[in-house]
DNA sequence: AATAAACTAGGAAATATTCCCGCTCGACAT
DNA sequence: ATGTCGAGCGGGAATATTTCCTAGTTTATT
């Protein structure tokens, strides 16, 4: 594959970090300082910094909290992806959201590691970098993945249930609501939570609020 | 200052990390192996393991990150700085929470470290650790928050409960987590519901997150 | 016309919840 | 010492919910 016009003459990458944990980041960079392949460039614990640091540095690669202040982490990695095509991403991330990981993809990063993966991926994954193979730490062996914005993935009734659920109505109260059986309603969340795979209400409950089904946060 | 009684005649002292990302608590442990004061004795990824681990394996510091599922890290401190006086903990915590700082300095922590402060205060905090002193980072500005009220309504047990439940699993697994029947779990639940006066599974999960027993709405 | 998917429920078995009850234990006051 | 109180544990029985099955109707798409 010759496609390593991102890679300078003498085989060095050029590497940023954008993460807000100090103690994580500088960890990373020591990870890289042990390692001749790879040359930290700068780093960030700041979005907005960052993305204006990698339009100046331009990197030959990007690890990326996607959890950061300043800015979504998805968009920065559009952005960069955009200005800077040789770019590659890998992005970090401390959930193991769904949403997430087809967000990411669609925004085009290269790599994808939650954070609660073990050094040696980490390590793996700047290997496949360094032969310019992209790197997918994927939790579940991938669908076909077309773009569900998790709702998306529900039908009409589907998301009624589940916007009314996540109000903190019992499965009675939904029925009556929407003037069907409660075994329907119930056939319902079945059907939500093998779809959204989040089997729990606490997982439904977070995944309704991030859909902005119900308020964040109220009282 | 003869308090040294966690020191072994050699000088070297058996460490215990408990911190639920594994990128995160594995570059620790190279921290720790780079430098021949600390031994590095067990790790652990959840609370309720760690809490058990360090019972068996009776480490001289603790660093421990107070947002670990499986149990509350104020409780994991507060138990095991009562069962293991000799033990000095060195609490982590990824956000800069509001009133965290209070809890841990009540349970009688050692140390106290954000996670975005420099690797170099980390390596301070142990260097403290190791001439016997305790270490606390001071943090930013601090503004009282009014969950704690919502916590005291509870027992020790049923912020436990509430905590996994949050966390996404069902009553027999809690119960099994415990040691107790999963009836007792579900009793426990009610009078959480009761106290909290949240019936249904939405308004707790979102009680739970304005707690910080559980993290917030990511992304 | 045929296929698919959404929406609707019923039956049956497994689970969960609620509301009782009683038990033990440690703290604490009389 | 004795009594009381609340935390924690769990059994029993009634009720509610969930799950997994099947299967009907409607609507949209090809």
């Amino acid at each position: 594959m010759g496609n390593k016009q991102s890679l300078d003459g003498a085989g060095v990458f050029r590497v940023y970090l954008i993460e807000d944990h100090t103690l994580f980041r500088e960890m990373v960079a020591m990870q890289l300082k042990d390692n001749p392949t790879f040359q930290l460039v700068g780093q960030s614990g700041d979005g907005l910094e960052g993305l204006e640091q990698c339009r100046a540095l331009r990197p030959d690669i990007l690890v990326l909290d996607i959890q950061v202040p300043g800015m979504l982490g998805t968009q920065i990695a559009k952005t960069l992806i955009n200005e800077i095509p040789s770019l590659r991403i890998l992005a970090l991330t401390s959930c193991t959201q769904n949403s997430t990981y087809d967000d990411l993809l669609a925004a085009g990063v290269h790599g994808y590691l939650p954070k609660d993966a073990p050094l040696s991926v980490l390590l793996e994954a700047f290997r496949e970098f360094s032969h310019g193979n992209t790197f997918y730490f994927s939790r579940r062996a991938t669908q076909p993945t077309h773009h569900d914005t998790t709702l998306s993935l529900l039908s009409e009734r589907e998301v009624s249930v589940l916007k009314l659920f996540a109000e903190g109505h019992s499965t009675k109260i939904i029925a009556d609501k929407l003037g069907i059986c409660s075994k329907t309603c119930s056939n319902h969340m079945t059907h939500i939570k093998d779809k959204l795979r989040a089997h729990d209400a606490s997982a439904l409950v977070r995944l309704a609020m991030r859909c902005g089904l119900v308020d964040e946060v109220k009282e």
